[in-house]
DNA sequence: AGACGTTTCAAACGGGCGTTTGATGAAAGG
DNA sequence: CCTTTCATCAAACGCCCGTTTGAAACGTCT
């Protein structure tokens, strides 16, 4: 019965994903995961020949996913025909979450946080696919309004100034610290906060 | 014999914190931290009553280290008879590494890290310790620089604008992926990087 | 109906985990 | 010299882990 049986590996997926987004790689146990995901035991080892694999597979998916950061931020940046403070603001808009709960894939951003504290070798050198593709965006926005005499040390230092200022929020937005800080990601206030930091980073700049 | 058990007592200690940064709680065996501290299996139960009390002894004295972030960031800050360009100058340099190995206690951040992806309820709220210290900090730094009608969310948001600025570079200086990126943090770098971001953040703020 | 391939399941396997135990050695005091 | 106390150690104890197994349940053909 193909039907049931495609369910049946969907919902196992769907139940590792969060559960090794949640704990880990390690403590996130196979007997969890078939629980989630209201089937047996065995039926990981069915479908995916080990736990190994069923985490490389929610790797691979996480990384095809919609919501995946590197490309959404990338491409509409590329056109060179806007003026260099629009493609800044543009730049900023999509580094900075407009919701609480949106703040990226939240999964997705905790499996790569697992991946980057504890390597399993599912994915070499994570920064290079969650970090790098921002720092090229980067380093495009902000080059225009450097001096032809600037070196490539700093423009990528440059660069980085600028993503720092919009993954702070997106890193207090993530994290279940609001306590102590009273910050609210609705898209009102994300508004605000692009214009305040594309204000200020624009004059930083000098533009 | 109380000297050599003060010894074993002291290399335990050495080798969980080193273990547990590496791997986080649960990774960190029993038997690999009693084989790196070269002592037996059963020492771990005898000094300490449980892994558990292993880790939060771990986890205690990690807090009132020498190195840890927050105190070192605040203290040298309060004095209110400077300028605030100076004062925010203080603020930054205290907030980038001035060197790839020392960016601040490695051992430390990273039991902090895993604390943060997965609560073992040892420390309850890490970020208060992490991050307020320096938000604290900033909200001071930045203050002077607003005007009177800016309200307590304005400051907030400002002074973590002005702390993301910072930390990327610290992040950046401690996680392993330097392949792609060539900035090199020695002294002089850094000395560098603390005018580069004191001058956009002050013309940020319109200084 | 009967045979066949696919999917689900309870049970068990070997191994590594944190912890406990009881023996052994080495100083200290009467 | 014998006892007491503290420190160390090898061995074992349950427990949970990922994986395997063999059979049952199910749908699909002839």
């Amino acid at each position: 019965m193909a039907g049931q049986s495609q369910n049946t590996k969907e919902r196992l997926l769907e139940a590792a994903r969060g559960l090794f987004a949640e704990r880990g790689y390690h403590n996130a146990t196979v007997r969890d995961i078939a629980a989630r995901a209201h089937t047996n035991l065995a039926s990981i080892n069915y479908y995916f020949r080990s736990k190994d694999d069923l985490y490389r597979e929610v790797m691979r998916s996480s990384f095809q996913a919609p919501a995946a950061n590197g490309e959404a931020v990338l491409a509409p940046l590329s056109g060179a025909d806007h003026p260099p403070e629009e493609r800044l603001r543009a730049f900023v808009r999509r580094l900075i979450p407009v919701s609480t709960e949106e703040a990226g894939d939240e999964q997705h951003k905790r499996l790569m946080a697992w991946e980057m504290l504890a390597p399993t070798g599912a994915i070499e050198r994570v920064e290079e696919w969650e970090i790098k593709p921002h720092l090229d965006a980067a380093q495009d926005a902000v080059r225009p309004f450097l001096s032809g005499g600037a070196g490539a040390a700093d423009i990528m230092t440059t660069a980085l100034w600028l993503v720092g200022q919009c993954l702070v929020f997106r890193k207090l937005a993530a994290g279940a610290g609001d306590g102590f800080h009273p910050i609210a990601f609705t898209p009102e206030n994300s508004a605000q906060l692009v214009d305040l930091v594309v204000t200020l980073a624009l004059r930083g700049l000098g533009a």
